[in-house]
DNA sequence: TTTCAGGTATCTTAAATTCAGATAATCGTG
DNA sequence: CACGATTATCTGAATTTAAGATACCTGAAA
């Protein structure tokens, strides 16, 4: 199931990802650090080169501040 | 971010797919078989060996036929 | 326009994960 | 017990991922 990556429903995740960020003004590198990671982390998943964990993203919702399960409703209603 | 397995919500993860797929009624064979995958796919997944990534997970709950969003407000709710 | 700084993307290679496919173990039932 | 069905585990090989550095924007200030 590698196959996931560059999937419609992929980008759509990788975009809410970006905006959210962005909304929450938090800089790759800061968010990296909140995660505990790398910049170059961050900046791998949101150029789609990684595939997103369904517990990394409830974490990143919490840090972010957004409702991961409205989004995963949103993201839902992509075809894929 | 490898230090997603193992925790708290991944457990909760595996448990809630392996419940919704009895649910379904379904067999790993028929599961890894709708998903284009092998059985050994499917055990290694319940078995905490992979982790999960949201557009599959999606696809899960599309293919078993439960609420994606749910279940993520579900596991948002355990601590991790 | 040049310079500089903050931010993001990309590269390399070692390490870790994931896979296919087979086989083994387990469970339930006649 | 014996069998069939189901699930778990194993083994290389192939694929992904990470760290850390470095390169590449973009915009503002001089």
């Amino acid at each position: 199931m590698v196959d996931t990556l560059g999937t419609d429903r992929h980008k759509a995740l990788i975009a809410l990802l970006i905006r959210e960020r962005e909304a929450a003004k938090l800089t790759q590198v800061e968010l990296a650090k909140k995660l505990g990671q790398y910049q170059s982390f961050v900046a791998r998943l949101e150029s789609g080169q990684r595939r997103v964990d369904v517990v990394e993203f409830i974490k990143l919702a919490e840090i972010l501040g957004f409702d991961a399960s409205l989004a995963i409703e949103k993201l839902s209603e992509v075809r894929d």
